[in-house]
DNA sequence: CTGAAAGCGCTAACAT
DNA sequence: ATGTTAGCGCTTTCAG
């Protein structure tokens, strides 16, 4: 069907590997020659096979990425900033969602190390063992948006939460409160994230204690974290302010609270860690924490693709998390008002 | 680096053809042998190389995908969809986006002619040019998600906009609006939309006199959506309810209403084509036509992958847009309360 | 049931 | 400046 270099030279009447020449840049050609070629691959359509060329080369070229669902605001973003830097670089990216299942992890990382990519980015969800399978495969492989403690030996470049986490902690306690819930805390026994341990050494740090009982654990569905909130929120034990450790954390607590009539702020005051849309939308609007998703997916991308013989940087790349104060945090019910700065 | 068929055949002491026959199936090997073959390959690591193989079968496979921005929600679900599509056929998906940039999409659509994938499914954004050359190529092209009228031999999968924006003016015609804008309007002097042809159909059948300027025109950005939603509330002449033909104008309408402390749905109605997943967070939460873009985007696939030479369905196929009815629109203001019916 | 060999489209020596 | 050729990793006749 498709027209091959062969075709070409034989309808300019030159070699192949004059042609050649004249796509890949290497080697001189004649004007005229050049110009011969030119015309005959126009008459053809001729566009040079990619799969030839990688053959040859043993080298294709190439980003895989791999999220748990393009559907995720925030994985949308880091998608959008791999995409970026593989278009400054000329690469394509070759995409799939795995919706946080191992297995089809695996396979998705399986099927790209079959295509000879440069390399795989990830927002990694289950088995180390095809990650370690693809690094020996000698591709390069990049964690993104999420840590995976397994695997030390492999790049991540992350929002810094602990950061995020704790300025927003700050924020809450200097407008007073000192009964902050923390929703999207681990289950009991499991390891707390990094968020939920900012959340703790925050509140030492600032001598407010923990109540141990305002850390609500929810899996991460919406469901999960509706149930989570409303548990919360229904018999709240002085809650004045709740800290959702995910979008859809934030989402549930915003919509318990409105079905429960608790007016944001002056009830509770509402925060989250992640900066979605509907957060400047919903009213009032919500103070979060925003993670920078393209910086992440830019970066990543850049140490996938740069020199691998260069040494990656010792420890996790950290991109700042933002705070950004919006209108759904105040004073406690019945505290002092806080002069204005 | 990465271990090869003769590598894998020299270590199991057959010959490649035999490993060959244990990959793909074809061909008959003794059970011994086979195990020899996969234990020398399990030792090696092997994995078989998709780009000889695509070379050696002239076919590569895999589904491209062009759309303006993943970020975008409506435009992450057709991604999904696709992938959800290529993954039960396993196939892989390239992705771009190309921010509705003629230019970065004839980049785009050229770099994957190259790759020599199955196909492309797109939401088109410019140029007929790199459609045409991409299918004379021989690959196939699917459009999904917007019309393209240059290119009327492509088969296209939409959302009916047209019976979504037709409900929802019945709607509000029928909570009693007399005064509805439409936020989305084509330019003067340009061709107007299916949603705007749609909305001035309905209101002529339901004999509700059309005030053109009540139509407003913007374009597909942020900015130009505020304005024009800031434009059409701050003078506003009598309107009582307005129909945003895209989120974007949904967002803008809100973020005007509430600046300007109009009261929502006393003061004026708001509904939008696009329904996103703010519009059940804000408040109060807006009514919407649901376009179903991962059922596009499985569509499109399929519609791709399916064996090209059955005659494609003449028309495009239109999928369902579904009226979501919120808390976001009411009886105008001074009428007659609607009896429930 | 298995091996040898041709060739997919391309690039990179090497030769002219 | 241009042509010839070998070979990238694989599948598939064709022999045996």
């Amino acid at each position: 069907m498709a027209a091959t270099i062969k075709d070409v030279a034989a309808l300019a009447g030159v070699g192949i590997a004059t042609v050649s020449r004249v796509y890949s840049g290497n080697g001189a050609v004649g004007a005229a020659t050049r110009e011969r070629v030119l015309a005959a691959a126009r008459a053809l359509d001729y566009r040079p096979s990619a799969v030839g060329r990688s053959l040859k080369l043993r080298r294709t070229g190439g980003i895989g990425l791999v999220v748990p669902d393009v559907t995720d605001p925030f994985c949308a973003e880091l998608v959008a900033g791999v995409l970026d830097c593989a278009r400054t670089h000329g690469e394509h990216v070759l995409l799939d969602a795995v919706g946080d299942d191992p297995a089809r992890e695996a396979a998705a990382v399986g099927r790209m190390v079959e295509q000879r990519l440069d390399g795989i980015v990830a927002m990694p969800a289950g088995d180390a063992a095809p990650w370690e399978a693809a690094a020996a495969s000698g591709a390069g492989v990049v964690f993104a948006g999420r840590a995976w403690p397994g695997l030390p030996q492999v790049p991540v470049v992350l929002a810094d939460d602990g950061a995020g986490v704790r300025s927003l902690t700050e924020y809450l306690t200097g407008l007073g409160h000192r009964h902050i819930a923390f929703l999207g805390a681990a289950a009991p026994g499991a390891a707390p994230g990094v968020r939920e341990q900012a959340f703790r050494a925050t509140l030492a740090a600032l001598n407010v204690p923990l109540e141990e009982d305002l850390l609500v654990a929810a899996r991460p569905s919406r469901d999960s974290a509706y149930a989570a909130a409303a548990g919360l929120l229904q018999s709240r034990a002085g809650v004045t302010a709740v800290l959702a450790a995910g979008h859809l954390l934030g989402e549930a607590a915003v919509l318990v609270a409105r079905e429960l009539d608790l007016r944001v702020p002056a009830d509770v005051s509402i925060a989250m860690v992640g900066d979605v849309a509907w957060a400047e939308l919903c009213d009032p609007p919500l103070t979060a924490v925003a993670r920078p998703g393209r910086d992440i997916g830019r970066r990543a991308g850049e140490l996938l693709l740069r020199d691998r013989t260069r040494r990656d940087p010792a420890g996790p790349v950290m991109l700042p998390a933002e705070l950004v104060v919006r209108g759904s945090c105040g004073p406690p019910r019945g505290a002092r008002i806080i002069r204005k700065l």
